[in-house]
DNA sequence: ATCCAAATACTCGGATCCGAGTGATTGGAG
DNA sequence: CTCCAATCACTCGGATCCGAGTATTTGGAT
């Protein structure tokens, strides 16, 4: 997808399971739980068709290997993975990658705001507003989760860091909001006519 | 795909169509051409192939309805499309919601953030160096950009908030990497044993 | 002892995405 | 006048994604 996706496994999913795996060898669904008790499906969008594709993937590539398949009771068979010598080398390799190289994302935002003009200036705010109010609940949100991992003892501070991270860029966004809303307010963003829509030009002269 | 997306078309591109047809009317290839011209591309993801799916989707959501298919000399021909009336209710809708409930989005940094430990305090550090570079650089022309559009004149502000959204966001992360580089170095984020990889273990007691 | 909700473990097929191709046409160099 | 590169305009099929469905089983309340 990306340019830069010569890459064998692209869904960052894999990231998250090959991360797994490398702690202990575990079945698709197994995986599934623990990503979810870690609260890493705030990072990784996790559901289950993508991530038995994507385990697929993973094997094809030989990052990864299954082991014996298990039947506890008469459930399903599990397929236990593990990952192999070449899949620890593959995930160093690609978490410094996506450090080192930032790839280029296409934000929702981003492309809402490309046509803030057409709400008009006081639908502008109104949405904005909005927004802020929900971004800084989930920043609120964020925070929390953050000190209660930290003042439990139990989670080191550098498995925290993409936390620190998310809470940094909920706020440049609130911040931004802020300002722009200002801006919008006291009339220092001035609304070219033609704009604003929802039928009613806002009728200028000629 | 996100869950908010019982919505008929959810490609982020049909926005940008949307936004095209409502200047005037025009057939796929020349809403490509017009994209690139203004520099759209950098805020939507535009493939050929995505393109005319998302054309046929509006079309088939009602927002957008072909016209006359010309042809001109004897090249294949092209089918004009234009807006509708649904089609342009619909376009602020869109926006309106992309801006007042923020999507969950996962960026590929932020998943390799969440395994920063693997790299080691050096390995971390280099990495993160090389991104705050580019990040600035990107940042840079993002911000060059900016200028000149403004001191052209031809562009109003309104039309280049996403530019200030795209480098206030470049700037918080490049403010974070730097942050976090520093507490790396001064030693106070203490990393773990048993983490960082490559083989060699940090080789703790015991 | 019985029943239902939750957990277990996955499969399947539709929808979407997207890059690589296809083939015609115009403009301009020589 | 001829030829090639660039432009024009789109098609096609593979890859990926993902939610809804399937089927079993355990645990606990009644």
């Amino acid at each position: 997808m990306g340019e830069n996706d010569r890459r064998k496994v692209s869904n960052p999913l894999g990231l998250a399971v090959l991360g797994l795996l490398a702690e202990s060898p575990a079945h698709p669904h197994a995986i599934a739980a623990a990503l979810r008790e870690r609260g890493m499906d705030r990072v990784f969008k996790l559901t289950t068709g993508s991530l038995y594709d994507v385990v697929r993937a993973l094997e094809r590539a030989g990052w990864i290997e299954a082991g014996e398949t298990v039947r506890v009771g008469a459930r399903p068979e599990r397929t236990v993975y593990r990952h192999t010598a070449l899949g620890r080398k593959e995930f160093v390799r690609w978490v410094d990658e996506l450090i080192r190289v930032p790839a280029e994302e296409y934000p929702k935002f981003l492309s809402a705001v490309s046509y803030l003009g057409i709400l008009g200036p006081e639908g502008a705010v109104a949405a904005l507003r909005e927004r802020a109010g929900r971004v800084r609940a989930a920043r609120e949100e964020t925070l929390g989760l953050h000190r209660e991992m930290l003042e439990s003892g139990e989670v080191p501070r550098l498995f925290l860091v993409e936390v620190e991270y998310s809470a940094r860029m909920q706020e440049a966004e609130l911040g931004w909001i802020e300002e722009i809303v200002g801006d919008i307010e006291a009339g220092r963003l001035s609304w070219p006519d033609q704009v604003a829509g929802t039928g009613r030009t806002v009728a200028g002269d000629q």
